[in-house]
DNA sequence: GTGCATACTTACCTACAGGTAGATAGAATG
DNA sequence: CATTCTATCTACCTGTAGGTAAGTATGCAC
């Protein structure tokens, strides 16, 4: 596993072949499952044969598992750049949910969220890979969450710990149903909800808990599906 | 489609093979997924041939199809029970995530929210009958949102609608994430907060939103998968 | 007890799944 | 220039997917 990097023997400018077949990949197991696609689907539209995806990719397993390893990689360089600009906590938490919004506007669910749902079908390597990528999430949510909390900037109560999994599982949710239902505009409202609902509450103690909409993100997310 | 009762002419005491074989596929579709299942697999656990399930769902479309609406048709009736007791709106709310708490203890997940994963690959009668089942907690939970808030029950802000797709969703991304952390236990902490939310303020100006904590339920939900 | 429907069976078919063996063309390295 | 390595191909294999055709056992109706 892990291939050695292809060093020089290559045309140079051509792209390399093992990334084409997982952007192909990737795209389908987003959009059909992982037991939705096939070797034939990925020749087939990458015009190789079936036998040169093995040469890349020995096994299904081993394709899947290098799938969730370069998906958890880009998807933690992504937080880590949030983090790096020092925004604050809920900018941040914002900008966590455009990342999601912005799989779903490409017609797309999060990959490890279609995998969690064919998770007892999966390897054991493809399913602690998972596990790893909503770790991953979690430990960086709770980050942000306990940040804020200190911070003033964001409100709730109990572990950090639990309100980033909540936050998770809201959104890999709101993607799922998403879909069948014809568009980004579904996932917006619940993330504005989402995010809404870690707001501190305001100073006053006016009984008003509108929260004064933060920035009205709402309407027009452009269909994103079919 | 929706074939004629058998009326009598079977050993009467025995139970009907087309029951049992929706119960098998449904258990199927709902741990490994529709695509994750096959004719085969149903056909030896019930010690029956592929051809004798053929008999009874000419093709896996149809018997997809009925998969869900049979589940459609049993949720309903729960809804309309829970809804026939006349308790107060947040006692329903909590009787509907106990619905969805029960599916997860038996180790798997909501049928639509698995098939919504794999809506792309489906074939169109089934994804109707997807749309048409959340349709349907759409609008009972609608009704229990806006009688809630109605009555000072509940408290929450916007349509009832958007409320009541955020709580489906949110529910359905908690089961799919509880199984690959082996449990219910993050399921029911993700559906009490979701509950806690839907509480209305109490009714003092004490700044103080930590709402009583309804009837504990968190600990101990026995883990459910695998 | 003949006739017919129900609920199966055996015995197949075709398509495709993932995977393998071995050949080959071309570039890189000694 | 011979060798080795990379990346690809052709040609296969085995297993399983969904599906079908034709037959058979059983019970009921008349």
């Amino acid at each position: 596993m892990a291939r050695i990097k292809p060093l020089a023997a290559r045309p140079a400018d051509a792209p390399h072949t093992s990334a084409q077949i997982l952007d192909v990949a990737e795209r389908l197991a987003q959009t059909r499952g992982f037991n939705g696609f096939s070797y034939a689907d990925i020749a087939a539209e990458l015009g190789i044969t079936k036998a040169s995806l093995h040469y890349h990719f020995p096994s299904k397993a081993e394709l899947g598992r290098a799938l969730i390893d370069r998906y958890s990689e880009v998807f933690a360089a992504a937080l880590d750049q949030i983090e790096r600009r020092g925004a604050p906590a809920p900018a941040q938490l914002e900008h966590y949910v455009a990342l999601y919004a912005a799989v779903l506007k490409r017609g797309r669910i999060c990959l490890c969220g279609m995998l969690a749902a064919e998770y007892t079908t999966l390897p054991t390597g493809m399913q602690g890979a998972i596990r790893a990528f909503f770790d991953l999430n979690e430990r960086w949510l709770s980050r942000v969450l306990e940040t804020g909390r200190a911070h003033g900037t964001l409100a709730f109560d109990g572990p950090a710990r639990d309100a980033a999994r909540i936050i998770t599982s809201a959104l890999e949710g709101a993607m799922l149903l998403a879909r069948p239902f014809g568009g980004g505009t579904r996932f917006a409202v619940a993330a504005e909800r989402l995010l809404r609902e870690f707001a501190p509450p305001p100073v006053a103690t006016t009984p008003a808990r509108y929260a004064t909409a933060r920035r009205s993100r709402k309407a027009s997310q452009p269909r994103a599906m079919r």
